[in-house]
DNA sequence: CTGAAAGCGCTTACAG
DNA sequence: CTGAAAGCGCTTACAG
């Protein structure tokens, strides 16, 4: 059934095109289409008349016709999971504003369970979707970036991806993680500890085992021994902090010091320290890993490693952005590499045997 | 310079459209569009040659251009903010499952200072982007809803508005802070506590003014007084909610409880009084809200109001398609009015004077 | 069951 | 400075 010349449909009213705007002020598409994409060939006058019509038919642009045309889209597919924890979520934000800064929009996919990402899918939707490039935001678990290696791959936009192990011929950007495990653990060393702890997020976690080589590294190097007794596989909840620290209280009794490898974790065990009526620091030093914000808040104040989860997507945002343009301008093909990015230490009163050493704590 | 018939530029390989399809399987453009879109009435013999040259051709239809011409881009537009908390990401969360399941996509635009938001632009770049539908996540702080009141609005595409003060003619899906509200305090008045402070959030913001307006029901309704001075306004950060109990602590000393309006703030809280030498919940009770992972970790562990976040972003996602839905079937408008979830108290020991009434923690 | 043709809303050499 | 026309990759009555 058609409009018959009568009101429209109530509440929709009809989207202005070009032609609309180049009836109303008499020239060409081409002209409206100069003036929308700010040619300067086009006489004043005329640029007025189209400016006024664009005005007062609330003309927008339809940016779809626009990228089927241009073969762009100005759209990001970012692929991402574990919003729930700080870190996911800040590199999200990250993402987003930046790709914004450089005149891109977001097209989001969430993955509920890493371990098994239905790769296929999420690249064919985004890809359809004509989306220009993609950042990777899940982590790597077990096999689920052997997607990578498929012969078959070979994506038509350029893909950026984030902390994994690093690989030829793809762009990552990661946090470096093993570094961290070396601050967290060079710190309780310095701090006097000795009988060093290490509760790990999943091992099948990349980022896990990086953070668990930091801490062999610094025990190593001040020779002293990492064994599997010291070591307890969380889950990234504070519910496995707490069961860590009770298992490593049992298997490693002369433990001083722990390194849990997320803030979640570390509080978890600060909690069962309390419970069990013991001390941190004095009985046990803690550090954990993220500084999320209610670290400077738990009892006592965490001390952490600090990764600048912003920068991390924004870097991601970067890399992604300028293989595009060279791809685009048949420039060589964009650089292959891994772009780290250092933690550093944030010292509060968890792991202050003597608190002479501490700096401002947040 | 052209392809001379050599090799494709590296890394990028041509895509296939679907006239290189029709051109394989030696059938005509509307063929292969009837294969794709699932269309029964195709021979078997010519179906199966189009899948093969699908196969063959890595074929993926271009998005963009079925959404040009269906009029329809099956994505939605989503505006956030805040993702550094726990409840904004969760909603986020909750949104694109939703969303996924019922074949929409994600446009992702944050707000950095939803407070003055550049609506226009933010309005312009989805619509231009032919969203079908639009779900605005950006709290109500001071007048920043104000757009909605525009008379030259009258948006394109539905939008569904969460967490603000109901309106006529528009679509909201809040949670019923008012009644978390009361929730919280009636909660503090059955253990027996009887001065209980208040610490909200920014008062701008709509969801801390209704959670004062819950916080004052329970205490009237129990025959006491709610007075300025027992009120501290807070930022959500663990760091108001320390200086909060101080100043509270001084102005307000027979306080025995206290309600902090989202859980980071009921940390500063804890804080604070441990650092005093005071017990919760013996010399204080405190309840939060929000329920953050972190909360039963606290110590104590919190008391605190949970909302469902995700069924929340989920509810947002079923409302705006459905108008969606009823829009393009010409049915009547979609209907305006809110749609409130209701919050659910989860007791843990921050709040427990008489610790036999203890349900389970969390 | 199948296809030629028009059209979605833009952009872009090309010609004037 | 301006416009007629072709084309981006699809879908869809319509006719056979």
């Amino acid at each position: 059934m058609r409009n018959m010349g009568g009101k429209d449909p109530p509440g929709q009213r009809k989207r202005a095109t070009i032609a609309h705007v180049a009836r109303q002020a008499r020239v060409s598409n081409q002209t409206v289409s100069r003036v929308v994409n700010n040619n300067p060939s086009v006489a004043p006058q005329t640029r007025l008349r189209v400016q006024r019509a664009i005005a007062r038919l609330e003309y927008r642009p339809n940016a779809l016709a626009r990228s089927l045309v241009r073969h762009r889209s100005h759209t990001l597919g970012v692929v991402a999971s574990g919003l729930e924890y700080y870190g996911p979520s800040g590199t999200l934000v990250g993402i987003e504003r930046q790709a914004t800064a450089l005149g891109y929009s977001i097209q989001l996919n969430l993955l509920n369970r890493p371990q098994l990402a239905d790769v296929d899918h999420v690249l064919n939707s985004l890809l359809s979707r004509q989306v220009d490039g993609i950042i990777w935001a899940v982590p790597e678990i077990g096999s689920n970036r052997s997607w990578l290696g498929r012969k078959t791959l070979n994506p038509p936009v350029p893909i950026v991806l984030l902390s994994m192990h690093p690989a030829d011929h793809l762009q990552v950007v990661s946090v470096d993680n093993r570094a961290g495990g070396r601050l967290a653990t060079g710190h309780l060393l310095a701090q006097g500890y000795r009988r060093i702890g290490l509760i790990t997020g999943p091992l099948d976690w990349w980022e896990a085992r990086e953070r668990r080589l930091g801490w062999e590294d610094s025990l190593r190097a001040a020779g002293l021994e990492a064994n599997e007794v010291q070591v307890f596989e969380g889950d990234w909840s504070s519910l496995s902090g707490e069961a860590g620290f009770s298992q490593l209280a049992r298997m490693f009794p002369e433990m001083d010091a722990l390194f849990a490898q997320n803030d979640q974790m570390a509080l978890g065990v600060l909690q069962a320290v309390l419970r069990q009526g013991r001390r941190v620091p004095d009985d046990l030093g803690v550090v954990g890993f993220d500084d999320i914000p209610e670290s400077a808040f738990f009892w006592p104040p965490l001390t952490t490693v600090r990764q600048e989860i912003h920068e991390l997507g924004g870097m991601a945002v970067k890399q992604v952005v300028s293989a595009i343009e060279a791809t685009r301008s048949e420039a060589k093909p964009a650089m292959a590499g891994i772009h780290w990015l250092t933690p550093r230490l944030v010292v509060r009163q968890s792991s202050l045997r003597n608190p002479v050493a501490l700096a401002t704590g947040g």
